[in-house]
DNA sequence: TTGCTCCTCACGTCACGTGAGGTGGC
DNA sequence: TTGCTCCTCACGTCACGTGAGGTGGC
C-alpha cells in the first residue's frame, strides 16, 4: 500500500526542492494542504499538485502561470477551454525558451572566443592591436 | 571628431538600457562618472566601461564577478594575474552555460512532447489510460 | 533535559522597474 | 508658463534563502 499522508519534509526530500519553497508556494495559492493544528498534512493529490508545480518551474513557466494552468485543470476536467489555454501558454514558453536558447548559444560563441584569446595573451603577450587600442583609452 | 562627453541619456540609447539601469550599475560601484553639479557627465573611457559591463551581463556574469575583473583590469594594465583571473571567471562561466543549455534543450523537447499531446487530445478526446489515472487521483 | 520536526514572522538577495516629488535652463 | 532632461528617495517584483524565536511530542 502506498502512503497516504505526507509531511513537508517527506515531500520536500522526495522532490528535492526545501520546505521553504514549498511553503512559499502555499503563501502563492499553488497548494493548499490540510491541517492539524498548525502543522501541514500533504495528501496524495497534493503530492501531485505539487509534481505538476515542479515541472512547469522546470519549463521555465511563471508560479503564475502555473496557478492559471492548475486551477483551470481541477475543476473542469480536461475541458477543451481548459486545453486551450494551457496550449497557448505552451506554445508561448517555447518560443521563450528557443529564444533563451539563441541567446546562451551566442554567449557559449563569445566566451570560447575570449578563453582562446586570453590563453594566448598568457602565452604571448597582448599583440600590437590591443596596445595600440590601450593608448587611446 | 567623436563626442568627448555623453549624457546618461546619450548612453542609455545608446546601448539600449534606461537610465535607471546606468545608475544602478553607478550604485553598485560599477561606473563612477563625474558631475556638474548633481548632472552626469559621461566621458569616453566611461562609455568603455559601460559597453564592458553590458558584454558582461550578455555572458551571464553577476554584477559582482564583473566589478572584480575590471577594477583588476584597470589599475595593473593586463597583468597576468589580472587575466588568469578573467580566464578562469570564464570558463567558470562556460561550464554554467552549457549546463544551462542542456536544460533549456530538455525542457524544449518535454515542451514539443506537450503540445503534440495536447493537440492530440483536442482532436481525438483523452486517451484510455489517461481517464484511468483520473480515477485514481 | 536533550533532540527532532514543525511553525510563523520578517529581512536579505539579485537586477533592475516604477512612480513620487523636485530642480535647472531653454 | 510649458516642456524637457536631470535628479534623489524608496517601495515593488520574482522565487525563494536565511536566520530568529518559539512549540509539541518522543
Amino acid at each position: 500500500m502506498e502512503k497516504e499522508r505526507f509531511s513537508i519534509t517527506d515531500l520536500a526530500e522526495q522532490f528535492q526542492v526545501t520546505s521553504r519553497t514549498i511553503r512559499f508556494y502555499e503563501d502563492k495559492g499553488l497548494i493548499t494542504p490540510s491541517r492539524e493544528g498548525l502543522t501541514r498534512i500533504y495528501s496524495r493529490s497534493d503530492r501531485a499538485r505539487l509534481k505538476l508545480i515542479l515541472r512547469g518551474r522546470r519549463l521555465g513557466f511563471s508560479l503564475q502561470d502555473i496557478k492559471k494552468m492548475i486551477d483551470l485543470y481541477d475543476p473542469a476536467e480536461g475541458s477543451t477551454e481548459q486545453l486551450n489555454y494551457t496550449l497557448g501558454k505552451c506554445k508561448e514558453q517555447l518560443e521563450k525558451l528557443k529564444v533563451q536558447r539563441q541567446d546562451i548559444n551566442e554567449a557559449i560563441d563569445e566566451l570560447e572566443d575570449s578563453i582562446s584569446d586570453l590563453e594566448d595573451y598568457l602565452k604571448n603577450g597582448a599583440p600590437a592591436e590591443l596596445k595600440a587600442e590601450k593608448k587611446l583609452a
